[in-house]
DNA sequence: TTGAAAGCGCTAACAC
DNA sequence: GTGTTAGCGCTTTCAA
């Protein structure tokens, strides 16, 4: 059984009071230096490590933050992660990283177990399938501090940061049609997410910038987010084998674009007739084949940005009001091949 | 300012005392199943969430454990989290996740601040650059249970699992000795990594069985991990302008698997050439071009076996003296190419 | 069946 | 400069 040296032992075995110790290890005013030095040295010859969790029921605070992402093994969410451990750690917080799998009944189990675990705050980006908010709205009602990021909604108002969607679709498509392509397609992520409405409005924008007719034929949506392939792959397979197949793909997530990939490939695709681009922020999507030009969001800044927003609000002392939406832009990378003009 | 509601608060609207506010909660015996009734309706009422804080503080148990991976946004680790997490949340305990991105200084910081933290158990897959294992040591000696998982160590007597790394290299190699390949480099991971020695030896192993010399300027370390990029096409430049040059490569990483297939893609080497195969986990490996074959570790498993043996030592009444090393199978997944015989 | 009181480890207000 | 005490939210004797 695990049992640390507390200050109370110290105290005794240093014939001081508890409270002598503690000041002497918290580095308060009001000690003399000799005392501290004995306390300090003996403390660390025991090894003694406060106990958080005694000074979170003091404080009511636990310098924690939760984390809800839909995957970790997702790279842009690990990249935010990332963001977000850099300016926590820098801040004296620590994180609780936990994942939905895209599922709003992992989603509510880990929320609560993060709301129950009494972290600071929560940073969130909601998964796919939810579409009921009242237990989020019911924890930022009773004040505890929530940012969203990426995946955000409009039912709670509160600090968000998300990347330009609608830009970053647009570009993509924009130069999908100025490479000659006429027939573009668009595979959309679950309907549910801010993203997805975001793109395909981007997508549409530019179509009607070119005079280019939309046709509802050619958006497919993957209410599954990609995690169900079949889905992609038959929405794929019917593209193919229209009469008048498109020309280009464009794809509104990670996953998705991977699973597009494969069911192209899997097809035996022309990956000349056929151009593919998509929102990406694999570290490998480069050295895919077919290969595919991205869409790359600002996946680091985000996560730096939403948790400042966060310890913005969990520092402050008065509640706040005023609430900013950031908006992060994104990178297109484009991969030239023969046919492009 | 975040205010949940207490039992006091419970105790003093319903004019009854804590202690019998607690027992309604915690469905002990000894109360009326009355006077339970109208306590737990109205604590449902007004989202009564028993503190956990407190609890951990009474009970010297916080219900959660600690995992310390590398890198998440590695497929192997986030893979064996998910194995980790579907054992975990089955038996009421939360998992708290951090990364060390290979770094010996964010190891220590993490371990730290989890120890702090009062997590129950440590599950811990040590990052390469780590050779000062004194601080595990330590907190092992306290008495906080650890179980190793992949990168293991031997200096810390406990609960281990690995792959069976030996076996995972000599097939691998074995195959590409048998579909002709004679020239057989090998790619390494950090030294200190007890996987990497492991893998070696399976490689030896294979040459060795089939009258293969071994030639020790076939095999070049990657010290870094393959978390720097260059040290990566140093090493591959070096072999492809080599008189003799190598017909196949053998890797020991995934990530290192990643960095040597840009290598090669950038220095336009010919495929047919020199064949490619190495350790992965990532989904998205059989689309990689060039293509490589892949020994899959059984990730979700390993995550499972971990936490399993960690709940054994965190619920064990007496100290457990008698510990056993797991070795989970690996399987191979093999590319053909033209010129395989 | 219910209430009062003590205590988990820590800190801060208040004595001395 | 140091000690005493109370209290954070909860459970658990012990007493009523």
């Amino acid at each position: 059984m695990y049992k640390p040296v507390t200050i109370k032992d110290i105290a005794l075995a240093l014939n001081l009071s508890p409270s002598t110790v503690s000041r002497a290890l918290s580095d308060t005013y009001g000690i003399s230096a000799e005392t501290k030095k004995i306390i300090t040295d003996y403390a660390k010859k025991v090894n003694y490590q406060t106990n958080p969790i005694a000074l979170g029921l003091k404080n009511m605070r636990s310098y924690s933050i939760g984390i809800v992402v839909p995957e970790l093994a997702n790279s842009f969410f690990s990249q935010a992660i990332a963001g977000v451990e850099s300016i926590a750690y820098e801040n004296g917080y620590h994180t609780i990283i936990t994942q939905t799998h895209d599922s709003s009944e992992r989603e509510l189990i880990n929320v609560k177990h993060l709301a129950q675990r009494s972290v600071d705050g929560l940073l969130i980006s909601m998964s796919s399938g939810t579409s009921d908010y009242s237990f989020l709205k019911q924890l930022h009602d009773n004040g505890l501090p929530i940012v969203f990021f990426d995946r955000i909604i409009n039912e709670i108002e509160t600090f968000k940061v998300t990347s330009n969607n609608f830009g970053g679709a647009f570009k993509a498509t924009e130069l999908l049609i100025k490479s000659g392509r006429k027939k573009i397609a668009l595979l959309a992520n679950a309907p549910q997410l801010s993203i997805t409405n975001e793109r395909l409005l981007g997508y549409k924008k530019a179509l009607a910038d070119y005079q280019i007719p939309f046709r509802p034929q050619l958006v497919k949506t993957c209410y599954k987010g990609g995690n169900d392939y079949q889905e992609v792959e038959d929405a794929v397979k019917e593209w193919l084998f229209m009469p008048e197949k498109p020309d280009a793909i464009f794809i509104g997530s990670d996953r998705i674009s991977i699973s597009c990939i494969r069911a192209l490939k899997k097809l035996n695709f022309d990956p000349q007739e056929i151009k593919i681009a998509g929102f990406s922020n694999s570290d490998i999507v480069d050295l895919l084949q077919p290969s595919i030009s991205y869409v790359r969001q600002k996946a680091f800044e985000m996560g730096r940005t939403a948790v400042e927003m966060l310890l913005k609000l969990i520092k402050s002392k008065y509640p706040i009001t005023e609430f900013e939406t950031k908006i992060l832009d994104t990178e297109l990378h484009w991969m030239n091949d023969q046919k492009d003009s």
